[in-house]
RNA sequence: GGCCCCGUCGUCUAGUCAGGCCUAGGACACCGGACUUUCGAUCCGGUAACAGGGGUUCAAAUCCCCUCGGGGUCACCA
């Protein structure tokens, strides 16, 4: 009864997640495990949307999730907007299937109508939790006669379909990474497969649709390992071949062994490494005209494209979340991975989404990339902001790149370039550090010192690097005082942060006029 | 609570199946040093782990047993 699928078949995988309005990063990992293996082995990945519930807008939660595999490069070769021959990839659509494999279910005795109330089913709960038994229904309908069943249903009384489990039985899977797992069918409850309207669940409709997708591989996280002795029952029911079954560890909340979810946010703030993700959220996101991390948040595959991660580095952090290729290899790309992915070298214990080590990730990935796509990905951080205009004239496109070559591998995460907005704001505009301004401009003799080198910068010519090196190094021996009495101040008084670029490539940058009327404004707020 | 899964540096992991090459390797983070006008980067160096207890064995992170700890799941959600 338990024939399996051929390992010669064309490997088949697939994701299959429900409309929530957002690609949540630790599903996103279950898809790329599903993608890669797919890619592997030359075969098929299957994107099909778990719609059962009867989403009212469909392209509003769809949008996202499709969005994110887009943003990521994971293409799937089956499902919405493209079809495919196993199709229609939408549960909602597939209702003639599940109803027919119902009624081969009904008229085998595998399965059957069950017309306890709710109230009933949880008086029996509470009993068997008060007598501290496992809980087991009583399948009280299945004394009913095919005549009482008949008038029933003719009736319209309310009622389920339940499969109805063999027990006395021990069911198993063999795992590719849990192992040789199994469960005895005599503690397990006869599931409710179809609601009354007709509809079928999760473990019926998923086990319908693998079957007839002929998905050879079910690739998902280990939430799903207790749901899988009731699906092997299905496939056996339905005499069905199983797939091999793929229990990935969930992905856990930064150093912690929880799994993530989108229900712990509040606790999530409040955590040492995910806070930081938070605060740049609620930094970043309402300069660019998004929501806060109230409504873009770390759990959202959305938050890093928006914050400007590189899908690579998201890529990568994401295969080595329980996966690794060998004892060294951190940095990989998609093809590399792809090459080499393979299911018996994945973790079995759970994994920490670490913020540190992708930003290493995206550190590494960001200094591969040819400075125009650099800039090309920070212009719309700039133009969104507000600091710079849609049209960029060649000009302002060579300043800005002057720029971002200056700042170099500062800019880790694209929109970190906000946090260099002074050389794009007006001389009067820009904010100083209030405790840089106070330490290096307030203090004690600065400002005489800052007024002098002012006027040396009034007249020196020509206005570049090595000569402004020149003039406040002679500047320096001149005043008999150290370099770090006057640069912090020249800093500070001109770009409005203690940290930055090397100083003469600041002044060069800005320009003559603009450090001349920024050092003005400085020394005019001194007293 | 029942069932099931998991347990190597702070974190992600290599090593576990086929015991010795492990005085446990790498990466991120951290600490220190070098460089430097700041920050960053880079380079050098350092701290840091086999959950505990019993076995088996010449030899155990690896095999067996027990304990402890963590987690997942127990729906007419997926």
């Amino acid at each position: 009864m338990t024939a399996s699928i051929e390992s010669n078949d064309t490997v088949r995988t697939r994701f299959a997640p429900s409309p929530t309005g957002y690609m949540h990063i630790g599903g996103m990992r279950t898809a790329l495990f599903n993608w890669l293996w797919a890619r592997h082995n030359s075969g098929k990945f299957i994107l099909r949307i778990d719609d059962t519930d009867r989403q009212r807008n469909l392209d509003e939660a769809l949008g996202p999730i499709l969005g994110a595999f887009r943003w990521l490069g994971l293409d799937w070769d089956e499902g919405p907007e493209i079809g495919g021959p196993h199709g229609p990839y939408f549960q909602s659509q597939r209702g003639e299937l599940y109803q027919q494999a119902l009624q081969k279910l009904l008229e085998a005795g595998k399965a059957y109508y069950c017309f306890d109330t709710p109230e009933q089913i949880q008086a029996d709960r509470a009993e068997a939790e008060q007598e501290k038994k496992n809980y087991l229904n009583i399948r009280r309908s299945l004394d009913l006669s095919a005549g009482d069943i008949e008038e029933r249903l003719a009736r319209g009384d309310a009622h389920v379909v339940r499969f109805l489990v063999p027990r006395g039985e021990t069911i198993a899977v063999d795992d590719a990474v849990r192992g040789h797992v199994e469960w005895d069918t005599g503690l397990i409850s006869d599931p409710v497969i179809c609601r009354g309207d007709g509809s079928p669940l999760y473990n019926f409709a998923t086990v319908i649709d693998d079957a007839d997708m002929q998905i050879t591989h079910v690739i998902r996280a280990e939430e799903h390992l207790s749901n899988t002795p009731i699906q092997l029952l299905i496939y056996n029911a339905l005499a069905q071949p199983q797939p091999q079954f793929v229990h990935l560890p969930y992905v856990a909340a930064p150093a912690s062994k929880e799994k993530l979810s989108k229900r712990k946010l509040d606790k999530y703030r409040k955590n040492q490494q995910f806070r930081k993700m938070f605060e740049a959220a609620d930094r970043v996101f309402p300069q660019i005209g998004l929501a806060s991390s109230e409504g873009l948040d770390p759990v959202m595959v959305e938050y890093y494209e928006r914050i400007g991660y590189l899908p690579a580095a998201v890529l990568n952090a994401l295969a080595r979340l329980g996966w690794s290729l060998d004892d060294k290899t951190e940095i990989m790309s998609l093809d590399e991975v792809v090459e080499n992915f393979s299911l018996d070298r994945i973790v079995k214990s759970p994994a920490g989404l670490d913020p540190e080590k992708l930003v290493s990730f995206q550190t590494h990935w960001a200094g591969e990339l040819p400075p125009e796509e650099t800039l090309d990905r920070i212009l719309p951080y700039l133009q969104k902001a507000g600091l710079i205009g849609e049209e960029i004239s060649s000009d302002d496109r060579s300043y800005i790149e002057q720029v971002v070559a200056a700042l170099g591998d500062r800019i880790k995460v694209f929109s970190d370039i906000l946090d260099y907005a002074s050389f794009f704001q007006s001389d009067d505009e820009f904010a100083y550090d209030e405790k840089a301004f106070k330490k290096r401009v307030q203090k004690e003799g600065a400002a005489e010192l800052l007024a002098k080198f002012k006027e040396q910068l009034a007249t020196v010519e020509p206005f570049e690097v090595d000569q402004l090196d020149k003039l406040m190094h002679d500047f320096v021996e001149a005043e008999g005082i150290k370099i770090g009495d006057i640069i912090h101040a020249v800093r500070v008084a001109v770009t409005g942060s203690p940290a930055g670029p090397g100083m003469f490539d600041c002044l060069h940058l800005l320009g003559r006029e603009r450090c001349l009327a920024r050092i003005d404004r400085a020394l005019s707020s001194t007293h």
